[in-house]
RNA sequence: GGCCCCAUCGUCUAGCCAGGUCCAGGACACCAGGUUUUCAUCCUGGUAACGCGGGUUCAAAUCCCGCUGGGGUCACCA
C-alpha cells in the first residue's frame, strides 16, 4: 500500500464516554494507532457523546488519561496535557471532536437526505413501535419497521414535521451489500436483513450510524478497525456513505476478547466475584459503611444488581480478594506496566509471524515495533480468551527487564497513587536500592510491597515462624543459634551495611567457622525476617540497616533460647 | 429463532490462501531435573492439539459439503 501526501492513512478510535476504558477498547485503540503509525498516517480520537443520558465528562477525562497512560498518542482529538506532553489537537481543522458539538453537521446531512427523498420523517411513538416489536416476537418473525410513514403523502409528512415529534429514518436501499473486510474477507448481507433505521432521534440528536458516517467522512478517516460486534452495522454505514456521496473507508473487524470461561468481559464480573466471596465468607450483613444491610442483601441475591465501583473496592478489601481486572484503570491499579499490557493486548489476535534468532516465535515487542510492523494481514479471525496468567508473565518479564532506576520510577509513581504509605516510607532513591531485591520477585508493582514486607514490621513485632526457627536454629544441638550469637558479636563492630559487603562478611564468617553458607545464612534470615524466605541475605540486611538487624538478632536469640529449653 | 462471523495443545497462536518438507512449531501454564545460603530469577528436558462425518486427490491441519460447537447481531445505546 502506498501513501501519497494528499491521502494519508487516518484511523480513529471513537469511544462513547459512558464509563472507564474497557480493556477491549484499549486493544482496538492500540491497533488503530499501530496501523496509522505503520502507514505514516494519523490516529484520531473522537468522543461519541450523542447519548445525553449516559455520557459524562468524567468518563471522557478517564478514557483520555487511560489512553495517555498506555502511551497511545492521538494526533487529532481532544487535547490533554499528560505529564508534560500534549496529546491531541486540531491541526487539520476538522474538529470539534465531541459529537454533541457537531449537531449542525449532522442536521445538514440529514436534511439533504430528506430533500433527496433518501430519508423521511416517521411519527410512531416508541411505545407503538415496542408494541409492534412484541407482536413480531410472538409471531416468531424478525421485526422490521413497516414503512408505515411512507404511506403518508410526502407533502403531508413535511407538513406534520413542523408540528409533531418525529424521528428521521433512512430509506435503506433494496439491494444486497457486500463489505470488503481486510480481516474477514467479503461479507455479503441480504437486503431483507435491514429496515429503515433511525438516523435522528426524537431529541434531535443523530443516532450512532449517522454521526459516525458523517464524522468519518468529514475527518478524512480512511481505515476503520473495530470490534466484530460492529460487522452488522457496516452495511448501514456503507449505504449511508453512498447516499451522501462519501468515499467508503477500508474496514477491518477484529475478533472479540472473552473471559477464560467464554463469558463476556464485563464490569459485572467484579460484582460476580464479590458476591461469590461474600457468600463464601458467610456475610449476612453489609460490612461497608454507606451500604445498608437491605441493599447488601438485595445485591447479594439479585444476579444483575451492580454496586458502585468504590463500594465494590471497599468490599473487596474487606474480603481480602482481588477483583478481576476489566478496565484499563483496573490493570493500572493492579500494578501492570503499560508496555506489558500493550504487548499482550497486541498479541491477542495479532501475530507478527516473525522468528527470534533462536528460532522461537517473536512474542515480546514494544510500541516501536508495533508501530513499524503492524499489518491487518496478521490478524486472526477467531475469538480469543483473555489469559491473565500469561499477561502476568509478560508483566513480570517487563519488570525484571527494567533498570533499577526505571523500576524505582515506575514503582514510586504507582505507589504515590495507589499505596501512599509505601510511597512515603520509601523515596524513589530508596527504591533504586530495593530494586535488585524486588524486581525478580514481583509480577506486578503491587507485589513489591510483599517482597519487602519484613521491613514494614517493627523490630519487636516480628513473629517467628516456629518451623523455620526449629530448622535453622535449634535442630542439631543449637548449632544455628550458636553461630548466630557468634555472628552477632562480629556484626557489632561492622559498619558497612551495603548488600555486597554483607555478603562478603557472611561468606568469610562461614569460612572461618568452617561451615557452609547456609549454616549461618538461614539463622540470620530467620532472625531478621521471622521466616526462612526472603530476598538475598545481603539485600535483606541492607534494607533493614545495622540497628534494626542487631535488634532483631537479639530478639531472635532470646526467643530461640527460650524455645530450646 | 433469522442472519452473519469463527473453529490447531488447558490458554494465546504458527502452519491453511499457492495440499506433500507437519507422526504439527513457539509462548504461557503444568510436570521433572539443574543452578542458587532460602525464595524468586535463570537453565535443561517432558506432557499436551488439527471438533465430528463425508467428499476431492497418489497425498488434506491445509480445498469442498454437511453436522456440531462457540460468538456476534436483531434499540429513538454506541
Amino acid at each position: 500500500m502506498t501513501n501519497s501526501a494528499p491521502n494519508p492513512t487516518i484511523t480513529r478510535f471513537a469511544p462513547s464516554p459512558t464509563g472507564h476504558l474497557h480493556i477491549g477498547g484499549a486493544r482496538t485503540a492500540l491497533l488503530c494507532w499501530a496501523f496509522a503509525k505503520k502507514n505514516n498516517g494519523r490516529f484520531l480520537l473522537r468522543i461519541e457523546d450523542t447519548d445525553q443520558q449516559r455520557s459524562s465528562e468524567s468518563s471522557t477525562r478517564g478514557i483520555l488519561e487511560d489512553l495517555a497512560w498506555l502511551g497511545i498518542q492521538w494526533d487529532d482529538g481532544p487535547e490533554l496535557d499528560y505529564h508534560g506532553s500534549t496529546f491531541g489537537g486540531d491541526s487539520r481543522s476538522v474538529g470539534p471532536y465531541y459529537q454533541a458539538q457537531r449537531i449542525d453537521h449532522y442536521n445538514e446531512a440529514i436534511n439533504r437526505l430528506i430533500e433527496e427523498d433518501k430519508a423521511y420523517p416517521a411519527f410512531e411513538t416508541p411505545e407503538e413501535l415496542e408494541e409492534k416489536r412484541k407482536e413480531a416476537i410472538e409471531a416468531k418473525v424478525g421485526y422490521k419497521y413497516d414503512r408505515a410513514a411512507l404511506d403518508i403523502p410526502r407533502e403531508q409528512r413535511m407538513e406534520r414535521m413542523k408540528a409533531e415529534d418525529y424521528v428521521v429514518r433512512f430509506k435503506m436501499p433494496d439491494e444486497a451489500i457486500t463489505v470488503h473486510d481486510e480481516i474477514l474477507g467479503e461479507v455479503t448481507i441480504k437486503p431483507d436483513e435491514f429496515d429503515d433505521f433511525i438516523i435522528r432521534k426524537r431529541d434531535g440528536f443523530p443516532t450512532y450510524h449517522l454521526a459516525v458516517t458523517v464524522d468519518d467522512a468529514m475527518m478524512g478517516v480512511t481505515h476503520v478497525l473495530r470490534g466484530q460486534e460492529h460487522l452488522i452495522n457496516t452495511p448501514r454505514h456503507v449505504a449511508l456513505q453512498s447516499a451522501l456521496g462519501y468515499p467508503h473507508p477500508v474496514y477491518g473487524h477484529m475478533p472479540l476478547i472473552f473471559n477464560p470461561d467464554g463469558s463476556k468481559m464485563s464490569k459485572r464480573d467484579k460484582d460476580k466475584a464479590a458476591k461469590k466471596a461474600s457468600k463464601d465468607a458467610g456475610l449476612s450483613s453489609s460490612p461497608i459503611e454507606g451500604l445498608s444491610d437491605a441493599d447488601f442483601a438485595e445485591w447479594l441475591k439479585n444476579k444483575t444488581r451492580q454496586l458502585e465501583s468504590s463500594t465494590l473496592m471497599q468490599l473487596a478489601e474487606h474480603l481480602q480478594i482481588n477483583l478481576p481486572e476489566i478496565d484499563v484503570e483496573d490493570f493500572r491499579r493492579a500494578g501492570y506496566l503499560p508496555s506489558a499490557l500493550n504487548n499482550y493486548l497486541a498479541l491477542l489476535g495479532w501475530n507478527p509471524k516473525t522468528k527470534n534468532e533462536d528460532g522461537t516465535d517473536l512474542e515480546r515487542f514494544d510500541m516501536d515495533y508495533l508501530a513499524s510492523h503492524f499489518a491487518m494481514s496478521g490478524m486472526g479471525k477467531g475469538q480469543s480468551k483473555f489469559d491473565r496468567v500469561k499477561l502476568l508473565s509478560f508483566n513480570a518479564d517487563a519488570i525484571a527487564a527494567l533498570s533499577d532506576e526505571d523500576f524505582a520510577k515506575h514503582w514510586h509513581q504507582w505507589a504515590t497513587t495507589y499505596d501512599p504509605s509505601l510511597a512515603s516510607r520509601f523515596s524513589e532513591s530508596d527504591m533504586v536500592e530495593l530494586a535488585p531485591a524486588v524486581k525478580t520477585r514481583s509480577k506486578t508493582l503491587a507485589d513489591g510491597k510483599g517482597v519487602i514486607g519484613f521491613a514494614f514490621i517493627d523490630d519487636d513485632a516480628i513473629e517467628f515462624d516456629g518451623k523455620a526457627v526449629h530448622k535453622a536454629l535449634i535442630k542439631g544441638d543449637h548449632k544455628g543459634l550458636e553461630l548466630l550469637k557468634a555472628f552477632r558479636y562480629e556484626l557489632s563492630t561492622f559498619d558497612d551495611f551495603s548488600a555486597s559487603s554483607i555478603e562478603a562478611k557472611v561468606s568469610s564468617f562461614a569460612e572461618s567457622k568452617e561451615v557452609g553458607m547456609g549454616k549461618i545464612a538461614q539463622p540470620l534470615r530467620v532472625a531478621v525476617t521471622g521466616s526462612g524466605v526472603s530476598p538475598s541475605l545481603g539485600q535483606t540486611l541492607a534494607i533493614l540497616g545495622k540497628d534494626s538487624v542487631l535488634n532483631r538478632i537479639d530478639r531472635c536469640i532470646e526467643h530461640a533460647s527460650a524455645e530450646a529449653l
